[in-house]
DNA sequence: TAGAAAACGTA
DNA sequence: GTACGTTTTCTAG
C-alpha cells in the first residue's frame, strides 16, 4: 500500500457519486458500444474522460488532492429497515446499462483511484461523512453529482458539481432549487416527499409550500408543533395527520454524517495513475482517443501494451445450438443464468463483474481452517447445504485415481472460506512397525459417512478442478459425486487453444494469484514424499487453497458460459462426459500378459538378429537406436548421398529418409527400419502395457484427458490406448492381446470416413454429398472426377493419389505437404490441388471462409458451437500463420467429429440400459468405441450402438450426409476392428 | 537428473 | 498438410 498524505487545510477533496453518475451519463450521452462486441460503454467512456480531466486538473481547480468514487452497495440499508417502501419502485435497469456498473469500478481502479462502497449505507451517506470530516480539517469539498438529496451538504466549504450540465452548485443554486438555505433542505424534503425515492412526505405539500411554511415557522419540529395555527383547512389537517410521516421522511432523507468509514479520508489521497495499467484498460474498452491522449501524456507507446485480458472483447455471441437440452441430462442446480437473475444483471454484466471480482479479494491462507473433529466437519457440511454449492478437492497418495488412497480433502464455500480435513496423515517415526497415524484426524470412514449425503445430494452443486479424478477417488469410498461443475472443463469450453487449463495457470490468469506449488509441500524428484507424509499444517494451507482457488475460478468462469453463449456446449459435450469417462476408466480393459511376454521375447530375438546384420553391414558395432550414431555411419562413414538435416542440424534418419535409401537398394536402412519397428513394439507396448495392469482389478485403466486438445478430441495416457498398433502385421499382434473376459466379446464400432463426410456437409459440396448418399467409394469417386478415369478398373495408384488429396484437404492441404506424402515434385502436387479445387469449388470457398473467419475472430467453431482458438492465426511469420490456418481448417472437421462421438458416448449408456443390455463401454479412439459385451447380448447390442452413433448429431444438427458406423464383435480387439 | 529432440504408434 | 502420447537418446546443468 502506498503511503497516504494526511489531509490538511487547503486540500481539495473530490467525491464522485458513482452510481448516480452512471444513470445521468447513460441518459445524457449518446449511446456508445465497443465496436468489436457491442458491449455498451457510453457511461464508462464519459466517466473515463471526466476522471482523466480531473487527475490532470484540466478545467477543474484547485486540483484534487483526494478523490474517491463512491458507490451504493446493493444491499439492505438502514433506510429500508425503517421504511420498507423506500426506493421500492425503482424501475428495472435498462439492459445496456447494467454491465457498465462493474466497468466503472474497473475504470476507477485503472486510474488508481479509490473505489468506495460500504454495506448498509448508500453512497450519499458515505459522501456526507467524508465531506463532514474534510470540512472539519479545513479542506474544500466538491461532490460530483446532481442528486438533490446531496444538496443538504452544501455550504461555504462544500459545493456540488453537475458533470452533465457542467455547472457548479453552491448555496445560491440550492436556494434556487429549494427556496431555503442548504441546512433547511432536509426539512423541505421531509414535507414535500419524493415520488422517485418513495419518500412519503405530507400530502398536498410540495417544495414551494414547504419552503414557504419553513420560512414562516423556522423548522420542521416547530411547524409540526404549531400546525394547528395554519389557516388553510386541508393543509392544517394533513400536517397534523401526517406529522409522523413527515418525521419518518426526515429520517429517510437525512444523510448520515458519522458512518464508521472502512476507507479513511487519508486513504483516498490522489496518486498519479500507473500509465500502463490505465492504457491496458482503455485499450480493452477500445477508447482510442483517450488511449492516445493518455499514452501521449505518459510518453508510453500504447501499441506495446496489451489490452487488459480480463476485460477485452470476448465476443458475446448467441449459442450455436438450436436444440433444447435433454431434460434428463441437465441438472437443476446447474442453471448458470440463476446468478445473473438474482443479481439483476444481464449475463454479460455479471460476467464482467465476476471477472473484476476475481482479482478483488486477495487469497488469505491464514483464514483457512484445519478441521480436526467430526463435529466441525459436520458444520462445514451444513454450511455447504445452506449455500447450495461447495468446492471440493481431494489429496491422495498418488496420481493414479485407481490406486491412490485418500489422505485428506478440502472444501470451500466462499473466497477465503475454506478448510482442509486431514484423514490419514502419518507421523514422523520411520520405524518398521509403527506407521502411526497422527492424532486428531477424522477417520476415513466417518468422513465418508458425513460427506456422502452432501456429495450425492442433487440440490448441492459440487465444484472441482479436473473432477474426474476426485470422482474416482470418492467412488472408491462408495460415494458417487453428483451434480458436478468442473472449472477445467468450463475453461476448456471457453478458451480451448488459449493457454493451459490447469489450476495454477487459471489462477494466475484470472485471480492474479500464484497458488502454492505441489513440489513446495511434498518435495520433488528423489526427496518427494507421498502426501500423507506432509505435515498437516503445510498440507492444510496447500489443500484449502486449492479448494478456495477452484471456487473463485468457478465464480469467474461459470458466468462466462452464459455471456458467451457456450452453455449448451458445456452441458451437452463436457459436463456429462466426466462420469461417462470415469466409469470407462474404472472398468479398464483386459490384456493377455502371457501373449505380450511371448511377443516381447520374439521381438527381442528379431532385434538381436537384425543387430548382428546391422553391425556386419556397418563394419562396426553401434547402437541402432541412436540417430546420431546412425547418421554418422550412413552419411559419414558410408558416404551415402541424399542425406537431409533435422531442424537442429543433425543428420535426419527418419523413416521417410531411410525408406528412400532402402528403395535405392541400400540394405542397412531397411534393417534399421525393421529393427526400429521391433524396438517400438517391444518397449512401448509388449513390455510397457503389462506394467499398467492394476493389481486389484487385473485390468489396464487408461486415463482419458477431456481438456487436452484444441479441437475437442480426447487424449489417452498412462497408458495411451489410442495408439495401439494396427497398420502392420507385427503390430496387430499387440492388438490381439487386448481381450474380453470369459463369456464376453469385444465390440468395436467405428465411424466410416466421418471427417470427409463432415467436409461434404460443412463445405456444402453436392457431388461429395451425393457420393456418400449413394454409398460410393469416395476416394475412387474423387479420382474419377479429377483424372477422368472410370471407377471400374481404376488403377490402385490413381485411387491412392486421390485418397492422399482427400486427407490433405482435411489437414488444410499445402502443395509442400502433398508432394511429401506422394513423393512427387511440388509443382505436380500444386497442379493436383488446383484441379481438385476446379472440380470442387465449394471446398476452396470453405477453406477461404474458414481462414478469413479465423483471422478475424481468432477462433473457429465446430458444427456444434465448440470454439477452437488460434491466437497466432495473424502471426507475421508466414509459416506460423499458414500452420495456424491449416490447423483452423482441420479443427472444424476434426472438432465436429469429436463433438459427434462425445454426444454418442453421453447417450450410449442410457440407450443400452433402456434396451436392457449390459454392454460396457471401455475405450474411445477418436472415431471408434470399444465395448465389452456378454456373448448372448452381442447381436442385440450392435444395432443399439450403431443407432446411437449414427444419430448422435440429432437434434442439434441435422446432417444432409448420412453417418455410417461399422461394428463387429470378436474375442480380441484386432479381429473386432 | 531434467528437459529437448527425434522417432513413431494411432485417428 | 491435422490431432495426440510414449520411448529413447542426447545435452546441458
Amino acid at each position: 500500500m502506498p503511503e497516504h498524505d494526511p489531509l490538511e487545510a487547503g486540500d481539495h477533496v473530490v467525491l464522485i457519486d458513482g452510481s448516480a453518475y452512471i444513470f445521468r451519463a447513460y441518459h445524457a450521452l449518446p449511446p456508445l458500444t465497443r465496436s468489436s462486441d457491442k458491449l455498451p460503454v457510453g457511461a464508462v467512456a464519459g466517466f473515463c474522460n471526466m476522471l482523466w480531466k480531473l487527475v490532470r486538473a484540466q478545467g477543474f481547480s484547485p486540483a484534487p488532492t483526494h478523490l474517491a468514487v463512491v458507490f451504493d452497495k446493493s444491499e439492505i440499508t438502514f433506510r429500508k429497515e425503517i421504511y420498507p417502501l423506500y426506493k421500492a419502485q425503482r424501475p428495472d435497469l435498462p439492459e445496456d446499462l447494467a454491465p457498465q456498473f462493474p466497468l466503472i469500478r474497473e475504470a476507477t481502479r485503472a486510474f488508481d483511484l479509490a473505489c468506495v462502497e460500504q454495506s448498509g449505507f448508500e453512497a450519499d451517506d458515505l459522501m456526507a461523512t467524508y465531506a463532514e470530516q474534510a470540512k472539519a480539517k479545513g479542506a474544500l469539498v466538491t461532490i460530483i453529482s446532481s442528486d438533490k438529496d446531496l444538496m443538504q451538504l452544501v455550504d461555504a466549504k462544500v459545493r456540488m458539481y453537475d458533470p452533465m450540465k457542467d455547472r457548479s452548485i453552491g448555496v445560491d443554486e440550492v436556494f434556487e432549487k429549494f427556496g431555503v438555505a442548504p441546512e433547511k433542505v432536509v426539512d423541505v424534503q421531509s414535507l414535500a416527499g419524493d415520488s422517485v425515492d418513495n419518500v412519503p412526505g405530507v400530502p398536498g405539500i410540495g417544495i414551494k409550500t414547504a419552503a414557504q411554511l419553513l420560512d414562516e415557522y423556522g423548522d420542521l419540529d416547530t411547524l409540526l408543533a404549531r400546525a394547528g395555527e395554519i389557516k388553510q383547512t386541508k393543509r392544517r389537517e394533513n400536517l397534523i395527520e401526517f406529522a409522523d410521516q413527515a418525521r419518518l421522511s426526515r429520517e429517510l432523507v437525512t444523510l448520515k454524517r458519522d458512518v464508521q468509514l472502512d476507507v479513511s479520508l487519508d486513504d483516498i489521497a490522489v496518486v498519479e495513475p500507473e500509465g500502463k495499467k490505465l492504457i491496458a484498460f482503455l485499450k480493452a474498452m477500445e477508447f482510442t482517443t483517450l488511449t492516445r491522449r493518455v499514452a501521449e501524456a505518459y510518453e508510453i507507446d500504447a501499441a506495446a501494451i496489451d489490452p487488459d485480458p480480463g476485460l477485452k472483447a470476448g465476443g458475446a455471441r448467441s449459442d450455436a445450438l438450436g436444440e433444447g437440452l435433454d431434460p434428463e441430462g441437465v441438472d437443476p442446480t446447474a442453471a448458470a443464468g440463476d446468478a445473473a437473475v438474482e443479481a439483476g444483471l444481464t449475463p454479460a454484466a455479471l460476467s464482467v463483474a465476476r471477472i473484476s471480482e476475481g482479482t478483488a479479494t486477495p487469497v488469505d491462507r491464514a483464514s483457512y481452517e484445519t478441521v480436526r473433529t467430526l463435529d466441525r466437519l459436520r458444520q462445514w457440511v451444513e454450511r455447504a447445504y445452506e449455500i447450495g454449492f461447495v468446492a471440493v478437492d481431494t489429496e491422495t497418495t498418488g496420481l493414479d485415481p485407481m490406486q491412490a488412497d485418500i489422505v485428506g480433502f478440502s472444501l470451500a464455500t466462499a473466497p477465503n472460506e475454506a478448510c482442509y480435513v486431514p484423514l490419514t496423515h502419518k507421523g514422523g517415526d520411520e520405524g518398521l512397525f509403527s506407521e502411526g497415524l497422527l492424532p486428531d484426524q477424522v477417520s476415513v470412514r466417518d468422513a465418508a459417512e458425513a460427506l456422502k449425503p452432501l456429495l450425492e445430494d442433487p440440490a448441492v452443486l459440487k465444484i472441482g478442478q479436473n473432477l474426474k479424478y476426485d470422482w474416482l477417488i470418492f467412488k472408491r469410498l462408495g460415494i458417487e459425486l453428483a451434480p458436478c461443475d468442473d472449472t477445467m472443463l468450463i475453461s476448456y469450453v471457453l478458451d480451448a487453444g488459449v493457454g493451459s487449463h490447469g489450476m495454477d495457470a487459471l489462477s494466475v490468469r484470472w485471480l492474479g494469484h500464484t497458488p502454492i506449488k505441489y513440489e513446495a509441500v511434498a518435495g520433488k524428484g528423489k526427496s518427494a514424499v507421498s502426501f500423507d507424509r506432509v505435515a498437516i499444517d503445510k498440507a492444510s494451507e496447500y489443500a484449502a487453497e486449492d479448494a478456495d482457488v477452484t471456487l473463485r475460478l468457478w465464480r469467474v468462469l461459470k458466468p462466462r458460459l452464459v455471456a458467451e453463449g457456450k452453455t449448451a456446449v458445456y452441458e451437452t459435450l463436457e459436463r456429462p462426459l466426466v462420469t461417462v469417462l470415469a466409469r470407462m476408466e474404472e472398468r479398464g480393459i483386459m490384456i493377455d500378459r502371457q501373449m505380450l511376454s511371448r511377443l516381447s521375447g520374439e521381438f527381442a530375438q528379431g532385434m538381436g538378429r537384425l543387430e548382428a546384420e546391422i553391425s556386419d553391414m556397418a563394419g562396426e558395432s553401434f547402437n541402432p537406436g541412436s540417430p546420431k550414431q546412425l547418421g554418422d555411419i550412413l552419411f559419414g562413414k558410408m558416404q551415402i548421398p541424399g542425406g537431409r538435416k533435422t531442424p537442429t542440424g543433425a543428420w535426419s534418419t527418419g523413416a521417410d529418409v531411410l525408406e528412400e535409401l532402402a528403395e535405392q537398394g541400400h540394405e542397412l536402412p531397411r534393417r534399421i527400419l525393421d529393427w526400429r519397428q521391433l524396438q517400438k513394439l517391444k518397449s512401448t507396448y509388449a513390455d510397457a502395457l503389462p506394467t499398467y495392469v492394476n493389481p486389484e482389478t487385473g485390468r489396464v485403466h487408461t486415463s482419458f484427458a477431456l481438456a487436452a486438445t484444441t479441437t475437442g478430441r480426447l487424449s489417452s495416457s498412462e497408458p495411451n490406448l489410442q495408439n495401439i498398433p494396427v497398420r502392420t502385421e507385427e503390430g496387430r499382434k499387440i492388438r490381439k492381446a487386448f481381450i474380453a473376459e470369459r463369456g464376453h466379446k469385444l465390440i468395436s464400432a467405428d465411424y466410416s470416413q466421418i471427417e470427409l463426410r463432415l467436409l461434404a456437409e460443412i463445405a456444402d459440396t453436392p457431388s461429395l454429398r451425393q457420393a456418400f448418399q449413394d454409398g460410393l467409394d469416395i476416394h475412387a469417386m474423387t479420382a474419377s472426377e479429377m483424372f477422368g478415369v472410370p471407377i471400374a478398373g481404376m488403377p490402385s495408384e490413381v485411387r491412392r493419389r486421390a485418397k492422399a488429396i482427400n486427407f490433405g484437404i482435411i489437414y488444410g492441404i499445402s502443395a509442400f505437404g502433398l508432394a511429401n506424402q506422394l513423393s512427387i515434385p511440388r509443382e505436380e502436387a500444386g497442379a493436383y490441388i488446383k484441379r481438385y479445387f476446379e472440380r470442387f469449388p465449394g471446398i476452396r470457398a470453405y477453406m477461404d471462409e474458414t481462414r478469413a473467419f479465423a483471422r478475424e475472430h481468432g477462433y473457429v467453431e465446430t458444427l456444434f458451437g465448440r470454439r477452437c482458438h488460434y491466437p497466432d492465426i495473424a502471426a507475421k511469420n508466414p509459416s506460423i500463420r499458414a500452420f495456424n490456418e491449416r490447423a483452423a481448417i482441420n479443427a472444424r472437421l476434426q472438432g465436429s467429429a469429436a463433438d459427434i462421438i462425445r454426444r454418442a458416448m453421453v447417450r450410449m449408456e442410457p440407450a443400452l440400459t433402456k434396451a436392457g443390455l449390459s454392454a460396457r463401454m471401455l475405450l474411445q479412439v477418436h472415431d471408434e468405441l470399444i465395448f465389452e459385451v456378454r456373448d448372448e447380448e452381442i447381436e442385440a447390442t450392435i444395432p443399439v450402438v450403431k443407432q446411437v452413433m449414427e444419430h448422435a448429431p440429432i437434434p442439434a444438427v441435422a446432417l444432409k450426409v448420412p453417418l455410417k458406423v461399422d461394428a463387429r464383435a470378436a474375442l480380441n480387439w484386432d479381429e473386432a476392428h
